[in-house]
RNA sequence: GCCCGGGUGGCGGAACAGGCAGACGCAACGGACUUAAAAUCCGUCGGCCGGUGACGGCCGUGCCGGUUCGAGUCCGGCCCCGGGCACCA
């Protein structure tokens, strides 16, 4: 055998990456006569260097990427970088480094490691968001979207740091103040662009029931976020000015227990109301202390409801009631219309307000099991179903009936409607921020906002720049950028300074690989329509919400704009756990990293590949173990020496064997169970983490079967053995798989070898094992022929376990065929 | 507070449809080989009790209860850990 006796992993792995590079070995093209699988994970954002979550992730890909392959499809497996964002910019402010340089220098470096890895990635797609090429279809579809309507801009609060003088993200805010300079964050107003998600809400809702393929836990996450509700939309009229206040409500069956209303302090009308009255100075200071404080803080279940009274009343246009306007701080201005009508007897955010400001409180919906006192008395809201009372002519009903009949009511008087609220918000997509794509837009003194023209992009952000220690952006102070021409009229003109939230880049770029090159779309209709959607995507759960929203968003809009023929972009998704190192996160301040490039270089890739993939099925976290890696870095010297033994002994034996032995047949039944097992374990469940225990057992069986027979081993048996367990390894070592391969006397490599089948025959036995209980309990197991009658069966049990049964007399006898026997006694 | 996960030997985990709890691996211990070590190989390995012994009995999957011939798995209640989210009207 040309195989060397010792398990070189250096030699082999460095061998066999160089003979897929230069083979053009996983490079894909379109091909009408095979079933595609389009095999996607997440793409990194190039921090510097792999982390281990990263490998995990890459190696769970590698092997569904590497099985599907074997199975017959044209697996397209691409890899690129989510290459625009904030640490860039950090890194420019810290060490003076230009974030374009910081970014594709750390690029080259993680390439390189993935490269070392083994993963079966086409390299010739590799896209990289912050590249012109990239960005100029970012900036193409911002276009896109402006042009359908879905992008427009209005004024929205931004984090601001006053002694920086700059836009802080969430991030760069901690415990209400400046990162940087410790100064209390303010709240300041600015005009941004957003996208129009919610014109999706219902579709991005409606359709998550199609995501069989998704795990219902991001699905209820999504469904949660997407929070629809129904219920109505109606007005109350400022008393005095005649100004019309619309609120929504999900319990307008509860409208005629409305004792005050109130408005968000960032209400629009909040100025208009206090303007010139003596209650002026205490709303602005309420509104100036609500401001600067997070939404979090805000709202958080802690908070005590704060409020301020207007001065001003409203009517209740169902009964022509004056209540009294407040503002509260639990009352947000995201959210619904930003104004509420309050029932506290009905709901407890406005019992506990009531309460502390001494507001009437008045139940409308009483509870039929346990009678609500009338008195004032009530000691928390009473929000469950019952009967409408002290509502007029809607008494008697119940509160569901309520619901509809109220409707009905305001519908039919043209007070208001009924409505469906979400609490999706609109996709705030401006950053403040230089390393980002530019928003391609134009501002003109005469002709307004103007979006630049498609033949124009990409708008280049020039890399060239200064940074100031603030943080601020850059951007602003490069006149060869801010100043152009106006595309419509030609006058001088200024361009959109912010850049896009690099979520945009993320949403699209699954499609960009259909088609990396193409120069003047984002991709081409025949290549997506070929690809999409993403049969497989691998990726951490903490993207389950906004991500994966956007992502689909997206894929919506560009159906809409006939660009696609797919409406959602990942037909199934995994969700990837954690790795931990002694139970905690791997993080820098911890020191509990272990780093990804050390273990490669001291066990191989293709051990940590299948330490990662053995220690933990994909969804739960991993607990990372030194000596875990170490007993699979044995396992694949297990593997080799066996291999190695096995392949000499083939070539020197003589003898053909044509009648199978017990052990023969033992070891051919254990050999396809296997390629059964790992089949389905990779197939249908994606655990890795048993697919491997398998082999390992094949592995055992067969040194057992080496061990015992000795020069009577079948040559045929243990070239099927063989030959089976390199297969099976292929996906999950693929580097010691290929080395094993073609050390067996196989041309060509193993990865494009069909994945083996198992023979249903060779599964069949001619005895099975049957457990025999007494009252549930294990009392014996017996070996019986498969084919023996339930009589038999039965019969024998009995005799097999009459001592436990005693003098006691048998009741029932169970009999689960080719499992056990219940004997029932008393 | 709500939502979603999870809790099984010393450890990571297995048990896929209610039917043998602890596969596979790690660690530990005992032994073989070796001058020695490493590597490798063989054996033991949930707890308690009984037996010289092959072996037998009882308990055991976070806790309490239920359904069932039979529960790690199903149902009800509770505790703990992890993640996500929120005064969402």
């Amino acid at each position: 055998m040309a195989v060397e006796s010792r398990y070189d992993f250096r030699r082999i792995e460095a061998k066999w990456q160089r003979y897929w590079e230069e083979n053009g070995f996983y490079i894909v093209e379109e091909d009408p006569y095979k079933p595609k699988y389009y095999n996607l994970e997440m793409f990194p954002y190039p921090s510097g260097a792999l982390h281990m979550g990263h490998v995990r992730n890459y190696a769970i890909g590698d092997v569904v990427a590497r099985f599907k392959s074997m199975q017959g499809f044209n697996v397209l497996h691409p890899m690129g970088w989510d290459a625009f964002g904030l640490p860039a910019e950090n890194a420019a402010i810290k060490h003076g480094i230009p974030p374009a340089k910081w970014t594709y220098a750390n690029i080259d470096n993680m390439r390189q490691q993935l490269k070392s890895l083994g993963i079966s990635y086409d390299w010739n797609r590799e896209v990289t968001t912050c590249s012109p090429d990239y960005y100029k279809f970012t900036q193409w579809l911002f276009l896109q979207l402006y042009h359908m309507g879905l992008a427009y801009k209005r004024e929205a609060a931004v984090n601001w740091c006053p002694s920086c003088a700059t836009v802080l993200a969430n991030e760069q805010v901690v415990d209400g103040a400046c990162e940087r300079c410790e100064t209390a964050v303010e709240k300041k107003n600015l005009e941004q662009w957003f996208f129009k998600i919610t014109d999706y809400a219902e579709r991005l809702l409606n359709d998550l029931d199609r995501l069989t393929g998704w795990p219902d836990k991001v699905k209820t996450m999504q469904r949660n976020w997407i929070g629809r509700s129904e219920g109505c939309e109606f007005s109350f009229t400022v008393k005095g000015s005649g100004e019309k206040i619309p609120v929504f409500t999900t319990r307008p069956d509860t409208v005629f227990g409305v004792t005050y209303m109130v408005l968000a302090p960032e209400h629009p009308l909040v100025n208009t109301l206090v303007a010139g009255t003596e209650y002026e100075a205490k709303v602005r200071e309420f509104v100036e202390k609500m401001k600067n404080l997070s939404e979090q803080a805000r709202t958080s279940a802690e908070a005590e409801k704060l409020g301020v009274f207007t001065g001003r009343y409203a009517i209740n246009p169902v009964n022509g009631e004056e209540v009294p306007i407040w503002l509260a701080n639990y009352v947000l201005m995201d959210y619904g219309t930003g104004a509420i009508m309050a029932v506290p007897a009905h709901d407890q955010r406005d019992f506990e307000f009531a309460k502390k400001y001494n507001l009437e409180i008045r139940v409308v919906i009483q509870n039929p099991e346990n009678e609500l006192p009338l008195d004032g008395s009530l000691t928390e809201a009473y929000v469950g179903d019952g009967v409408m009372v002290n509502s007029g002519k809607f008494n008697g009903l119940s509160a569901k009936e309520g619901q509809s009949a109220v409707i009905k009511f305001m519908e039919a008087n043209k007070i208001g409607r009924g409505a469906v609220n979400y609490r999706l918000r609109d996709w705030l997509i401006s950053r403040q921020r230089y390393w980002g794509a530019p928003i391609p837009i134009v501002y003109c003194d005469e002709c307004g906002i103007v979006p630049v023209p498609f033949e124009d992009l990409p708008v280049i952000l020039p890399e060239d720049v200064e940074f100031r220690p603030t943080g601020e952006s850059p951007l602003k102070y490069v006149d060869e950028f801010v100043k152009t021409e106006c595309p419509s009229c030609g006058k001088p003109a200024r361009r959109e300074t912010d850049t896009m939230d690099t979520f945009v880049c993320s949403s699209w770029y699954f499609m960009r690989f259909a088609s990396p090159h193409a120069a003047n779309r984002p991709f081409l209709k025949p290549a997506v329509d070929y690809w999409m959607p993403v049969d497989q995507y691998i990726g951490g759960v903490e993207h389950a919400i906004l991500h994966l929203m956007y992502a689909r968003f997206f894929t919506k809009v560009l159906y809409d704009a006939g660009m696609l023929s797919c409406e959602e972009p990942f037909t199934n998704l995994l969700t990837q756990g954690m790795v931990l190192k002694d139970g905690a996160k791997m993080s820098k301040s911890k020191g509990n990293v272990v780093s990804p490039e050390d273990t490669i270089e001291k066990y191989g890739a293709d051990t940590t590949r299948l330490f990662i993939l053995f220690a933990s099925p994909p969804e739960r976290d991993l607990e990372w173990s030194e000596q875990g890696v170490e007993g699979c870095h044995r396992f694949l010297n297990r593997v080799w020496r066996l291999v190695v033994d096995l392949a000499k002994w083939q070539k020197e034996t003589s003898n053909a064997v044509s009648v199978l032995s017990t052990s023969d047949r033992d070891l051919r039944y254990k050999v396809h169970y296997t390629i059964h097992k790992v089949t389905e374990d990779i197939e249908k469940r994606f655990n890795f983490n048993t697919a491997i225990s398998a082999i390992m057992e094949l592995v055992n069986a067969m040194y057992q079967y080496r061990d015992s027979m000795g020069n009577k081993m079948n040559p045929q048996v243990v070239k099927e053995a063989l030959d089976s367990l390199i297969l099976l390894l292929a996906p999950f070592a693929p580097h010691i798989a290929e080395e094993l391969w073609e050390g067996t006397g196989h041309q060509g490599s193993v990865h494009r070898q069909p994945w083996p089948t198992w023979d249903e025959a060779a599964l069949e036995r001619s005895e099975m094992e049957i457990v025999i209980q007494v009252n549930g309990k294990v009392r014996d197991r017996i070996r019986v022929p498969v084919d023996i009658t339930k009589e038999d069966l039965e019969e024998l049990a009995l005799t097999q376990v009459k001592k436990s049964i005693g003098k006691k007399h048998v009741v029932r006898v169970i009999t689960v065929p080719r499992k056990l026997v219940n004997i029932v006694v008393k």
